[in-house]
DNA sequence: CCATCACTTGAACCATGGTTCAGATGATAA
DNA sequence: TTATCATCTGAACCATGGTTCAAGTGATGG
């Protein structure tokens, strides 16, 4: 063994390669992003990506279990904090909107769940459904604490989801509006609502 | 001209490929779905798409085009009744998800604008901009009528948007939950929000 | 009948783009 | 200096899948 395979090394260019692809995957969508793009992004040969990876979809798969593991951290953080749940939700909004779409490698990650071969889907999905569940708790504990009411917490989890996930479609930096505004608007029309009259059932 | 070459029957024609491939579209992608699955589907030759459609693309146009104006016609339906502005949305947001998730054909025509050619792509946004403004004004005369309340009302449609877009990722018709369960609980949550306690700004 | 033409077929064509691999590079230990 | 091995190169390979087109079919008007 002349040379180290130094594992650090390794995990270094891995990341390097998963932030060019990362930002080709949010320009041109996965399937439009071809590996000599991302490459020539790089400034170095295709061969490379496949010496740390062994295909395309391995490096989508690395893409969003990044990101995946970025958001579990995030939303870890959040509920060990004292803060309130609302509070908390607004930490949680506020991270997972910036996580998606900031220059930061992994992002995009959540969608395009079906390119992935199925070796590594199941690994992805359960990170996702842990996710999902983290966040459900958040909620949940909200309820139980007084402060947060919903009649259907999975439903209340998935169209906080899908409120922030589209942020991807169609925010953009040089909008009128920063991520964290756009996330404390989100979290304030999630908590609040848009109705000025008094809830009806609000035993 | 020994036959016709009647209109009518062509679109029938488009109509029945546009269904099939909606549901490939649906179920693999568009990108994943091929031209030949398409046409496996309905028992006919890849040639026949080529006879009605120009290419892939155009027929994803298509696709995406009648998905549009049924939003579109379906949102129009909804302003002009005399119903309430909450009323009104309730019945926007249960035609949303009805018509993005049913089988009916152009489901699923929101996602993949990437994927368009650009010729298309202009049409198509044109129209999606003329559904989210329709969209927007219904909410915003429902701020006017004093029945709505948000702060921010583009960010509200798209946040609104999201929700239900977002449905076509997780709903499946042999889940827990019908489409307008689904719908109302969206509406519910939109409208009256997650928290207890009163909104602070309620001027 | 026959000619015409809309409509349909499906095998063949071909560009795209993921993948491979034989060779170059250069750092390190001996 | 030299052998070795991790690392990197990029041209070539090849499967996939969108697209074409020459030929078939059958209904219709003459």
């Amino acid at each position: 063994m002349v040379q180290v395979m130094d594992p650090a090394r390794v995990q270094t260019r891995r990341m390097e390669i998963l932030a060019a692809a990362s930002a080709v995957f949010r320009e041109r969508g996965f399937h439009a992003a071809g590996m000599r793009e991302i490459a020539q992004r790089m400034g170095v040969a295709v061969g490379k990506l496949y010496y740390y990876f062994d295909s395309k979809e391995a490096l989508l798969a690395f893409c969003q279990e990044d990101c995946l593991r970025r958001l579990l951290d995030m939303v870890a953080q959040a509920e060990q904090s004292s803060a309130s749940p609302a509070l908390q939700l607004q930490a949680i909004v506020r991270g997972h909107v910036r996580c998606l779409n900031s220059e930061v490698p992994g992002s995009l990650a959540h969608l395009e769940v079906e390119s992935l071969a199925p070796a590594d889907r199941a690994r992805i999905m359960r990170l996702r459904r842990r996710y999902e569940r983290a966040l459900q708790g958040v909620l949940e504990r909200g309820v139980a604490a007084g402060c947060l009411r919903c009649a259907d917490l999975p439903l209340a989890t998935r169209t906080l989801l899908g409120a922030m996930n589209w942020t991807v479609k169609w925010w953009r930096p040089d909008g009128r509006m920063g991520l964290d505004a756009l996330a404390d608007g989100v979290v304030e029309q999630m908590l609040h609502g848009l109705a000025v009259s008094r809830r009806k059932g609000a035993h």
